[in-house]
Order: C-alpha cells, then sequence, then structure tokens
RNA sequence: GGGGCGGUGGCGGAACUGGCAAACGCUGGGGACUUAAAAUCCCCCGGGGUAAUCCCCCUUGUGGGUUCAACUCCCACCCGCCCCA
C-alpha cells in the first residue's frame, strides 16, 4: 500500500458532514444470501456449456462422501477453490465447476445395521440434506452436472470400466491375505482396521490375515510410468509420496534351491553380498512354509505362523520392534558357492514385498544382522568398509610385556585400561601391526582384528574369517582356549560382547567385495551391477527391477457397493455380465442380520442367473467394489451425468478434459490420486480416453485444528459447525475468513474471535459500498484523486496475483488495507468523485469471488436491478502506470545500518538521490566526516554508503 | 537410518528477484460516543536502555560462512510434523 498523507493533507475536508450518511441500510446476510441462491439458480448463472469461442477452465474439488454433513473442513476446502473458479471465471474463461457425491462405502452399510433402515435410504437423505449446506455456500456448483457414485445410472458405468478392464487383462482374481475379523466374521477394510492392535472397527476384536479370492486391478503395470511427473504441476509432496508409495528399487533375482532342487526365489538391492548370505527368512505366509519344515518342528512353526498373522506388517516391519523367528529344519543351497543355509521363518519378513522371502546377509543389513546376533547364526562379512576402521583388542594376559612400547613406537594409537590394550589400527599399518603381536603373544592365547580385516592370529599363524567354514572352526579354537566364550553361539557375538568393537562390526556401506570367491576385490562401484549380471549368465536370476506396489484390491464382501458385474459358470469360468444388461442392480429386498455377511450372499435368489455364454445355472460374483473405484472416473461423468450411451459424451470430454486444476486433501495421494492416474492411463490404452494424466495441476489444502489446537474429533467436543456459522455471520463471512485466517496450503486452529474481525471487515465494505453519495458533481482535488486511483490499481495487482499463486490470505488483508483507507478518505472531498465510484466498484469486483451475495446485493443497489450479475462482470485490470508510486521512500544505509529515510521523486537516477543522501544533516552526523569509500545505490529503494 | 516439509511478536501470519522485519487480523491496553452496556469509531501494542518523547542497541530455532546488505543463499547442528525403511 502507498502510504499517502493523512486526510488532512488531501483535499480539505468542510462539507463532508452533509455529504456522508450516517447509517445506510444494515447488512443482513440471513436475507440477502437466501434470496440471491435463489436467483442464481433461477437464471442458470452457473451452468457450464461448451464454448468453443472460449477457452475452457475444468476447476475440480474432490466430492464430498455422503455422510450427511458438510463439516468446515469441507469448506475449508471448497471455498478457496470455488473463489478461485470464479476469479477465473472473471478472467475470461469459461469454467465449469461440478460437485456430486461419493455415495457407497460401509459408514451407510453400518448404520443399515445399527438402525435397520436400507443404506440406499439412509445415503440419499443424508444427499438431500448436504444439497442444502452446499447451496448455503454461495459456491458456483454447476448442479446439472451432479453425479451421484450410488445412483444405478453411474454404477452402470462403474460397472462397464470393469469389464473393459477385465477384458483387457487388467482385473485378474487371485487368493490373497485380508484383513479379516473371526468375531464379525467378515473381512475389513483397511480404514476399518484401528489402533495399533490392529482391532476391528466395530468389535475389537483383533483382526487377522485370511486367505480369500479376490480381484485386483493390475496398478502394478503401470508402476514405471506413474513415476513420471513431467508434463503436470502437482506438489512436490504429492510427488515424493507417490514416489516413496511405488518404491522402485534395483536389484536382482536371485534363486536359490532347496535340497530336494525345487527353485526358492528372493529379491535383493545388493546381489554384491550374495556370498555373505548364511541362512534365509521366509514370511510366515509364504507357500513353501510347510515344504521346509522338519517334522519334529512343525508345532512350533505353525504356533509362530498364527501369531504373525494377527499382526500388521506395518507392525511387523517397524524396526523398533524385537525381531521374532523360528527355524523350520529346512535348507536351501546357495546358487554361487553351493553352501548349505537353513532357512528360518520370520515375521520381519512380509509376503507382500517382493517374493516374501529373502537371503540373509547379517554382515551387511542391519535387521539380518539383529535376528543372526539374537539366534545365535553365523556372520560373514564380505563387503569391506569404505571408511577403513580398523580395531584390536590386547587382553592383558594374552600379550606379553613391551607391547605398548611396540606401538607407541610404530605410531599406532590405542587406549590402555587395567592393562589391557584397545588399539585402533590405521589402515596402511594393519600388517605392521599383525608382526608386533605375533610377536608379543602368551602361549595359548589369540588376538583378533576387525573392521576392514577380519583375522585371528593365533600362535601357530592367522586364520581369516573368509566363509562359513573358517567361522565355526576359529570359534571352535577360541572356546578350546578360552572357557569364558564357550557360551558363545558364533564368532559376530563373540566380538560384539565387547563394547569397543561395535562400531567397526556392521556396516551396509557400498565397499569393494571380499571374501567373495572370484569376485573378491570387484570395486563397490560396480558391484551390485556385475553380481546381478553374472547371475544372469549362470541361470541362477538376474538384474530386475522391483516396485514396491502391489496390485489393487478392488473386492469388498459388503452390499453397499457397486457389484462386480462377472457371472461364474461351471462351464465357462468367469464371463462378464454382457454390456446391455447393466447395471447389476442391487437388490432393495435385502435383510439386515448382523452375521457380517454381506446381504447379497444371503439373499435367498440374486445371485442365481444364467451363464450369457451357455444359457446353464450360474451364480453371480457376490462382491462389490472398492468405493475408490467410483472415485477413480467421476471427473468423467461430470461431464455428461444424463448420458445413457457411454460414461460420457466425447465432445464433453474433448471440450472439457483434462482437469484444470483439482484441490483437495493430501491424505489421498497414494490412495484416490494415485487410482485416478491409474485409471486414467489405463482408459486410454484400452482407447476410452487420451491423455496420460487426468489432471494437470493439484493443490492441497491444510488441516483446521480446534480451537485447542488438537485435531477435531466429536469426542473432543472441538467441532467446529459450519451451519452454526453460516446463521450467526452468513456465509460471505465463513468464506471469507476460511480464506483470511491461515495459510490454506497449511491451515491452523480456528479462531472463535479472529472471525470476528473478518465479520467486522464485511460489515465495513458492506457500509461503504451500499449508500450511494448524495453529492457525486463535485471533481476531487486532483493529487489525492490520484493516490486514491493508485491505491486501487496496487489493490488489484495485488488481489490478481494472489489469485494466480494461491496465496488467499493475502487476498483478504489486501483488500482490507483498501477497505481502511477509504474508510480514511470517506472523510475528504474524494467521497463521491469518480475515481471514489471507481475504487468501490473494483473492491466489490475483487471481493465478488470470497463474498459472493454481498457483492452481489451490492451491485445491483448501486448498478440498479437490471443490472447483469458481479459474477459475469470482467476482472479489473490494472494499469502499471496508475499503479506507479510517484514518490518514494528511499532508505539511506551506513555500512548496512538504517540511519535515515528520504522522500523522493520515483525514478530518482543515483548523482542526484546519492547528493541528497550527502547533503542530510542526518546522514552526515553517521558518517563523521568521512568519504564513502563505495555506494550502493539500488534504484527507488535504497543508498549504502560503506566507510 | 534415508527422504520431504516446516521453525518470524502473546496468537494466525506478511515480507515480490538478497534491499526499511513484523503488513493484515486476533488478543491486550487506552480513549471517543452512551445514563449504562453492546455495537461502532480512533490511538498504542517484539525486547532492552529511559519516567516519557527523541534517540540508541538487540531480535526471524542455534552456531558459522558468503555479501555493501541475509527471514531469504551456503555449511553444520537442534527441535517439530509427515513419508519410507
Amino acid at each position: 500500500m502507498p502510504s499517502p498523507e493523512p486526510p488532512a493533507a488531501a483535499p480539505a475536508e468542510s462539507s463532508f458532514a452533509e455529504k456522508t450518511p450516517k447509517q445506510g441500510p444494515a447488512y443482513q446476510p440471513d436475507i440477502i444470501e437466501p434470496k440471491w441462491q435463489k436467483e442464481w439458480d433461477r437464471s442458470g448463472l452457473y451452468r457450464a456449456v461448451i464454448d468453443r469461442t472460449r477457452k475452457k477452465f475444468y476447476a475440480l474439488t474432490m466430492l464430498p462422501y455422503s455422510s450427511g454433513d458438510l463439516h468446515i473442513g469441507h469448506w475449508y476446502a471448497m471455498t478457496p477453490s470455488d473463489a478461485r473458479a470464479r476469479f477465473m471465471r472473471m478472467r475470461g474463461w469459461n469454467v465449469m465447476f461440478p460437485v456430486g457425491f461419493d455415495s457407497f462405502g460401509l459408514p451407510a452399510e453400518n448404520a443399515a445395521i445399527k438402525r435397520g433402515i436400507h443404506p440406499k435410504k439412509w445415503t440419499y437423505s443424508n444427499i438431500e440434506h448436504m444439497r442444502g449446506q452446499l447451496r448455503a455456500m454461495g459456491s458456483m456448483w454447476d448442479w446439472e452436472r451432479e453425479a451421484v457414485s450410488s445412483d444405478p445410472e453411474y454404477y452402470r458405468w462403474t460397472q462397464w470400466f470393469f469389464i473393459q478392464l477385465f477384458r483387457h487383462g487388467l482385473a485378474y482374481k487371485k487368493m490373497s491375505p485380508v484383513d479379516w475379523c473371526p468375531n464379525c466374521n467378515t473381512t475389513l477394510a483397511r480404514e476399518q482396521v484401528w489402533g495399533d492392535d490392529r482391532h476391528c472397527e466395530r468389535c475389537e476384536t483383533p483382526v487377522i490375515k485370511k486367505n480369500l479370492d479376490q480381484w485386483f486391478f493390475r496398478i502394478t503395470k503401470y508402476a514405471e510410468e506413474l513415476l513420471d511427473f513431467s508434463g503436470i504441476d502437482w506438489p512436490e509432496r504429492v510427488r515424493t509420496l507417490q514416489t516413496n508409495w511405488i518404491g522402485r528399487s534395483e536389484g536382482a533375482r536371485v534363486v536359490f534351491r532347496t535340497e530336494a532342487g525345487d527353485p526358492l526365489e528372493v529379491f535383493t538391492t545388493r546381489p554384491d553380498t550374495l556370498w555373505g548370505a548364511t541362512f534365509m527368512v521366509l514370511a510366515p505366509e509364504h507357500p513353501l512354509v510347510q515344504t521346509f519344515t522338519a517334522p519334529e518342528r512343525k508345532a512350533e512353526v505353525t504356533a509362530y505362523v498364527q501369531q504373525a498373522l494377527r499382526q500388521s506388517d506395518i507392525q511387523r516391519e517397524s524396526a523398533d520392534k524385537e525381531k521374532t523367528g523360528v527355524f523350520t529344519g529346512g535348507f536351501a543351497i546357495n546358487p554361487v558357492n553351493g553352501v548349505r543355509i537353513p532357512v528360518w521363518i520370520a515375521d520381519y519378513v512380509v509376503i507382500s514385498y517382493g517374493t516374501g522371502a529373502i537371503m540373509a546377509v547379517p554382515a551387511h543389513d542391519r535387521r539380518d544382522f539383529d535376528f543372526a546376533l539374537k539366534y545365535g547364526l553365523p556372520i560373514l562379512p564380505v563387503i569391506d568398509r569404505t571408511d577403513g576402521l580398523t580395531k584390536s583388542f590386547a587382553l592383558a594376559k594374552t600379550v606379553k610385556p613391551g607391547l605398548a612400547e611396540a606401538l607407541r613406537a610404530e605410531v599406532i594409537p590405542f587406549e590402555e585400561r587395567d592393562g589391557s590394550l584397545y588399539i585402533t589400527i590405521p589402515a596402511e599399518k594393519i600388517d605392521r601391526y599383525i608382526d608386533i603381536v605375533r610377536a608379543h603373544l602368551q602361549p595359548g592365547c589369540w588376538n583378533e582384528i576387525v573392521g576392514t580385516r577380519w583375522q585371528f592370529i593365533f600362535e601357530d599363524g592367522i586364520r581369516n574369517w573368509d566363509s562359513i567354514d573358517s567361522e565355526q572352526e576359529i570359534l571352535a579354537r577360541c572356546q578350546e582356549l578360552e572357557p569364558n566364550v564357550r557360551g558363545k553361539r558364533s564368532l559376530m557375538e563373540m566380538v560384539w560382547s565387547l563394547e569397543f568393537y561395535r562400531d567397526a562390526l556392521f556396516h551396509d556401506q557400498n565397499g569393494m567385495m571380499i571374501h567373495s570367491g572370484q569376485f573378491s576385490g570387484t570395486p563397490g562401484a560396480v558391484a551390485v551391477k556385475i553380481a546381478a549380471e553374472w547371475l544372469a549368465t549362470k541361470d541362477a536370476g538376474g538384474p530386475t527391477v522391483s516396485y514396491r506396489l502391489r496390485d489393487w484390491l478392488i473386492s469388498r464382501q459388503r452390499f453397499w457397493g457397486a457389484p462386480i458385474p462377472l457371472v461364474r459358470c461351471p462351464v465357462h469360468g468367469q464371463v462378464p455380465v454382457p454390456e446391455d444388461q447393466l447395471p447389476v442392480l442391487l437388490p432393495d429386498d435385502v435383510e439386515w442380520k448382523p452375521t457380517g455377511e454381506s446381504p447379497l450372499k444371503l439373499h435367498p435368489t440374486w445371485s442365481r442367473t444364467t451363464c450369457p455364454v451357455c444359457g446353464g445355472e450360474a451364480e453371480r460374483e457376490t462382491d462389490t467394489m472398492d468405493t475408490f473405484m467410483c472415485s477413480s472416473w467421476y471427473h468423467l461423468r461430470y461431464l455428461s451425468p444424463k448420458n445413457e450411451r457411454a460414461p460420457f459424451d466425447p465432445a464433453e470430454y474433448d471440450y472439457w478434459m483434462p482437469v484444470d486444476c483439482y484441490t483437495g486433501g493430501i491424505e489421498h495421494a497414494t490412495m484416490h490420486l494415485i487410482y485416478t492416474r491409474f485409471f486414467h492411463k489405463a482408459c486410454r490404452d484400452m482407447g476410452v480416453t487420451r491423455g496420460s494424466e487426468p489432471v494437470l495441476q493439484l493443490r492441497n489444502q491444510g488441516i483446521i485444528l480446534g480451537e485447542d489446537s488438537e485435531k477435531m474429533s466429536k469426542s473432543r467436543g472441538n467441532v467446529i459447525a459450519p451451519d452454526v456459522l453460516v446463521k450467526k455471520y452468513g456465509a460471505d463471512t465463513v468464506r471469507a475468513y476460511l480464506m483470511f485466517f491461515a495459510r490454506w496450503d497449511q491451515g491452523a486452529p480456528w479462531s472463535s474471535t479472529g472471525i470476528e474481525g473478518t465479520h467486522r471487515w464485511i460489515n465495513r465494505v458492506w457500509g461503504l459500498a451500499v449508500n450511494a453519495p448524495k453529492d457525486t458533481s463535485a471533481p476531487a482535488e486532483e493529487h489525492a484523486a490520484r493516490i486514491l486511483t493508485r491505491a486501487t490499481h496496487q489493490t488489484i495487482r495485488r488481489v490478481t496475483r494472489d489469485f494466480e499463486r494461491f496465496e488467499f490470505n493475502t487476498i483478504i488483508s489486501a483488500m482490507m488495507e483498501f477497505t481502511n483507507l477509504l474508510y480514511k478518505y470517506r472523510e475528504t472531498t474524494l467521497y463521491g468523485s469518480p475515481e471514489w465510484e471507481q475504487a468501490i466498484d473494483s473492491l466489490l469486483l475483487l471481493a465478488a469471488p470470497v463474498a459472493t451475495h454481498m457483492t452481489e446485493e451490492l451491485w445491483h443497489r448501486r448498478k440498479g436491478s437490471a443490472a447483469e450479475s458481479i459474477h459475469v462482470q470482467a476482472w479489473p485490470v490494472f494499469d502499471p502506470a496508475l499503479a506507479a508510486e510517484d514518490e518514494v521512500t528511499i532508505v539511506i544505509q551506513v555500512n548496512g545500518k538504517v540511519r535515515e529515510r528520504l522522500k523522493l521523486p520515483a525514478g530518482i537516477g543515483k548523482e542526484e538521490a546519492c547528493a541528497l543522501a550527502l547533503a542530510n544533516d542526518g546522514v552526515k552526523r553517521w558518517l563523521e566526516g568521512r568519504t564513502p569509500r563505495q555506494v550502493i545505490f539500488v534504484p527507488d529503494k535504497l543508498i549504502n554508503l560503506v566507510v
């Protein structure tokens, strides 16, 4: 904002007393808001129709679930989206801003079970209520395009898409472990499993995993393409979340063999460590578990599998968790060296990642290391350290006197405690160290080196710890010599017991290969690649890329969802329902018994049908689809929600798609937002859609917390209800406050006093514009008029720029500042001048996307009842010349500290400005007679005098 | 452990390309109007040196660095949130 002279210096006063009306009609949002909502509906103001003469803008906000109540979070997500869509519209775009309902899903079914009403009834009465709430927002929804995912006209096409995916091999059925509640006797959605102990949301029974025949979509086929975000403007955070979720890692497949010769495949990112594999671990669910289990271990293994199934993958994979497992009694053969290694099962290996089996390289994998140490399994280092850390410990009684002196002479650093030496050996002095130790070793003793060397020095020579066999041999020998270590099950366990060694014993760096036969010496930089490629030549695996992403499980053993449109024929197998027979309708005559079974399954006749191929008796699929399937294509249904011949009208698609701006919560990053991208790509490949991405620009809002800075929840009693706020302040105030009170992308705690401030602003705008000045003839004093016009154009510039950047809070503060300024000028002769009128018009236009009703009312009061809506007016354009200041404050710094401020004409040159600065008394005082050795001049900003 | 985001008054936040830190709003204080209150309007409000104005010094998580100049760029660290292990 400019800082024009206060009113005293602006045109003088006098006549304002009679020019300023003391009071205008009161601001009554409860009257004007419903009035304009009705009028907009009547006139079809927000109807979006194809107009090829104008550029289009498809603005979309995530559709609400039909919960029955629009909460403040919905308002927070939708209001700025709506305001921005309106801004785009006033800027000349043909804007489509549709809304609908995500109305299939579990809550409807739970309500049905609890109260015995049909989910349809519950859902549709909720939708009716929410339509009213959505209207109260004063948003520019095009209700003609409303789509409701539980309407048969909608889910007919959800089913149609399923059949297309099935026909193209992108939908398939397979056995898969899912969460199962043993009390309710049903599977649960992931959202329905709560807490760390993973209990059922309804009955609190801990869930277990159960193998069921389930439908999947082949999203993994698109894993690589989903990693590509070029060409779309999505937040870094969402891209990172999706990238992590997809979890691409390069490595190798390695085929181990059972003792019977059957293949056992694993994936590893470190094939270069293969020579250090000292055991294998299968996930408890692995199909080969039974094969490996020796008869005498059966009971123990079965018990372990049972307890593992009760835990989530997240719990199981957690690094903090104490690792557990059991030995199966079976062995596998390492393909690189033919070594026979034991096969264990452990819950830290999960079936859903890789192949559900791992080769354990305890020396170079933290989890394998912990596990091996706990169970006394051998550990063999096969990768050299890159930091050269090497240690040795010389126990007092094992060495002859004089060792310390010898080491000192060689400059090998050590610490001495109780006569024992703790030695850190410089890498280049290891051989020298060995010579010294050998000369000082007591009979019947040994000394070991760990870190970059793994060697044991005995009286009769040096033994390398370089294979599983040598590990066992060295351990046996030490145990023979020293009774204290007889309880140790592995050499690593023995050296680990010395605290001093620990940082040298484990690493997961990419160092040079050691103890790896012909590959020893292979540099770390190429080791992974060389090992992987070599495996391919030996027919024992080879280089491969692995993804964390799993295929999308869409089967739900639920009633309130789109039935999967397939028929099981004893002769023809899975047969899709012919497209002209869609939709496969949900039955109305169902009984709600709390058996946990879907009523579709219990219905006496619903699943009985005939095979579309042979006409023989057949059975319908009774599973329904995940509701994320419905929301993967709703943006397409908005294009033509009433179309009966296709999911959408191609002409509408050609004009409106892709979505230009999509807004919603970041919590959908790895669910809805990844599904919808997959869906679009799959449809592209099936010839249904064009283009590779459905959404060009994505923006996420933050979260509103309760007034106590905690997450809003009914149990905390800190929930803010928008309906109450609308009643108290009007929708325009709620809209403005939601845009103002925090950075939109970050959110903040709610403040019930904060909204009062915004309400005051809305009232002030009303008070400013509701009464036209009685006398508009007197022209304003020229200088003052210019200041007002400048402020007007500067405000237009700020509001326009911040709308473009989604910085909604500063849009409101710019308008607040402008309003404050206008209140000052109202007391001057500017009031009623043409510049004043222009300022008021501009303010209303800038505020129109925010305070939709109030600005409409004021616009009509000013322009006459026959005037066109403010919402179809052109956005004000700022004139850089008019927005430019003609006088600027230039800061004078001496040695970088602000010492003086000078008001000078804008655009003043360096010479002139510096001359004025140097002549200034205040500046002279700070210069103390010195001459600046350097003068920095930033036009219209500052002068820095360096002395 | 790896990656991402963030840390500015009592609070939410602002600060454009490195150029006056704290705009706007809330809270708090003072005043006007009123019989009174509410509403409204006006003024003050980062910390310290001062009783106060002037004036000076300090201040954007911490410590360094680059620069005439750093909330902004670089390095190291601390704290918080999120994702992946």
